[in-house]
RNA sequence: GGUUUCAUGGCCGAGUGGCUAGGCAGAGCUCUGCAAAAGCUCGUACAGCGGUUCGAAUCCGCUUGAAACCUCCA
């Protein structure tokens, strides 16, 4: 079998993946801000990122997954006061900054387990640790890399640069950006454009506070992952990730204040997902386009024709190599609808078939091209985990499924082993790598069951004698209430719940 | 302005120096009381212009178009 690859953005090639300690992965994903709704562009690196955690996971590795949650509204904005994104949402709410925050976190992790996203193993919040924060933050300036203005620290871009490589992950050139960065509006307390800050003062109406050897104030933007994730990883480990707009600044200033406070690139394979973009543009704030992710399970937004239920979701992005844009539009989201439900049931059929031989000859062609199909499944996950070719077997196998169930594949045309790696692959690949999971019916699923067979049944009769217009009317009633009858070759009546 | 990326059939999207991606939509056929589902078959794409090559949509150059980052952003 292959050997895993990831694109590691620090170098710009794919590369053979190795672990610092052998058997296990340190794996750091920069979570949201919940000082609002995440939506649709936010769901693409968990969605990602779930499937990495998984498919090392089936690879045999004990994954330490931390994904971390930004609490503090904190960052800074040129040429403007320092303000508190989460203050200032929380006075508009009228809303306890921290009952914000716990609104948004609970409804981001409601959001979560729709995705059917594996729970990260430890999800550290930013303001459990500001003394991490603050040691960290010391021990740069005791290296002199950091100093310190009116109860405000600040990095010191350009002297890091002189020795170290900055513009190693985004590959800029400092003197470019001193250059071309945009003019100063009056404040500036930096040395250089370049800095950033480590630590904040905050200015009297600022409800987020700490006390620091430097004052009031509050931590810079970058620092917490930075320390949150050498806490519990250590001051170098396997991956990082994140969307491709963190790349510059967030990971470089991340990389910078790690390389000095711990001596050692913080990590090895960084990972950086695409954008979702929506009319050819990127989805964002900035841009007024966003889809929230209640907005989209419900339909309730213009740009939407219907909702569309999270599974579609997480079929639609993994469809698409996480490295590559994802354009949304409706017409997009229905395809991925329809796919998933032929996928799903493919995937049903299967689990349901059982194999049986009466000694007749197998079909090597047949039985060849099934392992094949199989056999690539790992490659291609291997492959920088390249979900959209996976997809494409695994489409591709669906036919002979179904075959198999219809009649027009015998069953005995495959071997007993085919069969099995056929039942194996999709259940590991399609369940437990993509996640993608069906919602089960509730408790009521036996009550609904057995008033559906009821209805197939009364249906069947009239059919017997062919009474066509009750028979009908049976069928077309159930699907007005999302229930779909399917007459079987065999004779027998199964039904599936349409998605919407 | 600087840095970088992308340009694939009606739509979404893989991939590769020469061999069918896949999905959705569409057409025909089979099955069926009808329908749905399912099965079979079909379109034959790779922005434009040059170059390298036996051969390029895939490599190089130019042109055009689009986007991302440089500022909070997944």
């Amino acid at each position: 079998m292959s050997e895993l690859k990831i694109y590691n953005s620090i170098h710009r090639q794919k590369e053979v993946f190795t672990p610092i300690t052998p058997g296990h992965v340190g794996m750091y994903v920069c979570g949201p801000t919940v000082s609002g709704e995440s939506h649709l562009g936010h769901a693409r690196p968990y969605i990602t990122f779930d499937v990495v955690n998984r498919y090392l996971r089936f690879l045999g590795y004990k994954v330490r997954y931390v994904r971390n949650i930004t609490d503090a509204g904190h960052f800074e904005e040129e040429g403007r006061e320092a303000e508190d994104k989460i203050s200032k949402k929380a006075i508009l709410e009228k809303l306890e900054p921290m009952e914000l925050v716990q609104k948004y976190t609970n409804l981001y992790h409601w959001a979560m387990l729709q995705f059917n996203n594996l729970e990260p193993s430890i999800e550290p919040t930013a303001t459990g640790h500001i003394i991490e924060q603050i040691e960290m933050i010391k021990k740069i300036m005791e290296k002199g890399y950091a100093y310190e203005v009116d109860g405000s620290v600040y990095f010191d871009v350009k002297k890091y640069a002189a020795s170290y490589d900055y513009g190693i992950l985004s590959g800029r050139v400092l003197e470019d950006m001193l250059e071309t960065t945009r003019e100063l509006e009056g404040q500036d307390e930096k040395r250089n454009k370049a800095d950033f800050a480590l630590w904040k003062k905050a200015p009297p109406e600022h409800i987020m506070r700490w006390p620091s050897p430097w004052g009031e104030g509050f931590p810079g933007w970058h620092i917490e992952c930075s320390a949150m994730s050498a806490k519990y990883l250590g001051s170098q480990f396997d991956i990082h990730g994140g969307g491709m707009d963190l790349q510059f600044p967030h990971h470089e200033c991340e990389i910078a204040q790690s390389e000095i406070a711990h001596g050692e690139l913080m990590a090895r394979y960084w990972m950086h997902n695409n954008m979702i973009t929506i009319n050819g543009r990127k989805m964002g704030k900035s841009y007024g386009n966003t889809i929230t992710l209640t907005e989209m399970f419900s339909g309730n937004n213009p740009q939407l024709e219907k909702g569309y239920s999270p599974m579609v979701i997480r079929f639609f992005v993994l469809q698409t190599h996480y490295r590559g844009t994802l354009d949304f539009s409706n017409e997009a989201l229905q395809a991925a609808e329809k796919g998933l439900q032929r996928l799903w049931a493919a995937y049903e059929v299967l689990q349901k078939l059982t194999y049986s031989s009466n000694g007749q000859p197998i079909n090597e062609e047949l039985d060849k091209q099934v392992r094949q199909l199989c056999a690539e499944l790992p490659d291609f996950m291997n492959d920088d985990f390249n979900t959209a070719k996976v997809m494409a077997n695994l489409f591709e196998l669906a036919p002979v499924i179904n075959s198999l169930k219809g009649g027009q594949i015998k069953m005995h045309e495959i071997s007993e082993d085919t069969f099995q790696l056929l039942q194996y692959s999709w259940k590991t690949y399609l369940v437990d790598i993509l996640g993608i999971q069906m919602e089960v019916l509730g408790t009521d699923e036996d009550k609904l069951d057995g008033v559906l067979q009821m209805l197939i049944n009364m249906r069947k009769e009239a059919k017997a004698r062919k009474d066509y217009a009750t028979s009908d009317k049976i069928r077309n009633e159930l699907l007005a209430v999302g229930i779909q009858l399917k007459d079987e070759k065999d004779g027998s009546v199964s039904y599936s719940i349409v998605q919407d």
